[in-house]
DNA sequence: TGTACATCAGTGAACGCGCGTTCACTGATGTAC
DNA sequence: TGTACATCAGTGAACGCGCGTTCACTGATGTAC
């Protein structure tokens, strides 16, 4: 233990990931004030200078961990879509792997709401903000099927439905890391997912609400208009 | 500008607020990182070092600033309280609140997101997690007031309800942050607000769900068991 | 197949900056007599 | 009412530490001939 040797040499594309990697895991599980250059390099084996041999600088190693936020998420998708094909149960599928996500990579709400991300250049922020919308509009598409196959209620909007679903995971991330893992998120998450589900589907007898819009009328609402940047 | 002044002696317990508020201000507007003991001293009108007259140190600022977001919260409950005598619109009183808040002081949700919060002493966290607690217990109380009256189905539990409502702002929150505030937040929570209030409701005719348990035989999922520390 | 050279990942020492904190001091306000 | 002293908020210089980044170097791998 502790000695050094001179680490193996290995090509750039593959450093790269395992430097996001080890970001990634650092901020997890000690927050993004943990994030030095000097404890991503240990964690990879190398020295920190080593580190610039593959980024330009501390930002950049951010800026890859975020993206690699955005590819598990996407997966998660990808990986509900593949567990079955009704488009309720896909997204009862999805909460709980973004559940255990939480779980294991405490990473995600972290990184959001960091000062490095907020703080930093308005880049970085919009780059965030992408891979969260994108995983908004997946969830949205998947309750869009669901109206049009009928289990789904046809007047609410989309986007409506992947907001409620960001909320039902939301406030058991922050009191489950808060709590260090005291909190119930699975009780939290089978009662939410209970009422949302019971939201979702059509009522029986006539029309939930007389006045409701049709989705064709409703704008959307996470479309948000890109900066002029 | 910019000339030096000897500032005005003022008593302790004044000082002790206003750097409270002005740390809680410098966070709202740049992130925790950007609360530097010099920039608090700054925005007070003080030498980074007459902060130690008040404070032991930086953490106990933070800690100050902490407190002063449990007391907003509360106050929020109170002024919906306040406001009117029926349950389902003092929640919607209260969202609205909430949502300003978010629309000043950014702080709330980037504190407690915060790697201060999470890396700092457990008492920190603990802190947080009780004044987050004391809000979302506020909020199932007015759940059950509706219950006894009548206004609220019986079978749901009131923490539920009230995780429900964070749920409610907190994605909101977070979008618009990301996106510089142009995700409309009213817009969504107008419509979120309908689906829950619309969940509140009991159905007009027979049970909703056969099998659905009563509250007494739910556990409480708020009440998460206090740490060993 | 062998030799010479270019490429590029890894190293460790050194730098400079920001920031939290300490400390001896100043001077105004309040208190004792 | 006046004088002497204690208290305590405010000051500015200085410290030490952590950390991002640079740079000249080493040495292994790949390529040209």
């Amino acid at each position: 233990m502790g000695f050094s040797m001179r680490a193996v040499r290995v090509e750039t594309t593959v450093r790269r990931d395992q430097i996001a990697r080890a970001a990634l895991a650092l901020i997890a599980s000690r927050g993004t004030h943990a994030l030095s250059v000097a404890a991503v390099a240990r964690r990879v084996g190398l020295v920190p200078s080593a580190i610039y041999r593959h980024f330009r600088s501390k930002d950049e190693v951010l800026d890859a961990a975020i993206a690699h936020v955005g590819d598990l998420l996407l997966g998660n998708v990808a990986a509900a879509r593949a567990a079955t094909g009704v488009p309720i149960e896909r997204l009862h599928v999805l909460l709980g792997r973004h559940l255990s996500m939480i779980r294991e990579h405490g990473a995600i709400p972290r990184l959001i709401f960091s000062d490095d991300v907020y703080g930093g250049h308005a880049a970085r922020k919009a780059s965030m903000l992408r891979a969260l919308r994108a995983y908004l509009d997946q969830v949205a598409e998947i309750a869009r099927e669901g109206q049009e196959q009928g289990s789904v209620r046809a007047d609410l909007e989309p986007d409506t439905v992947a907001l409620l679903f960001m909320g039902l995971v939301q406030p058991a991330a922050v009191l489950w890391h808060l709590s260090d893992g005291r909190f119930d998120v699975s009780t939290h998450a089978e009662r939410g997912w209970r009422l949302l589900s019971e939201t979702l589907a059509p009522r029986d007898a006539g029309p939930a609400s007389a006045a409701a819009p049709t989705a064709a009328e409703i704008p959307r609402l996470i479309r948000i208009p890109e900066d002029r940047t």
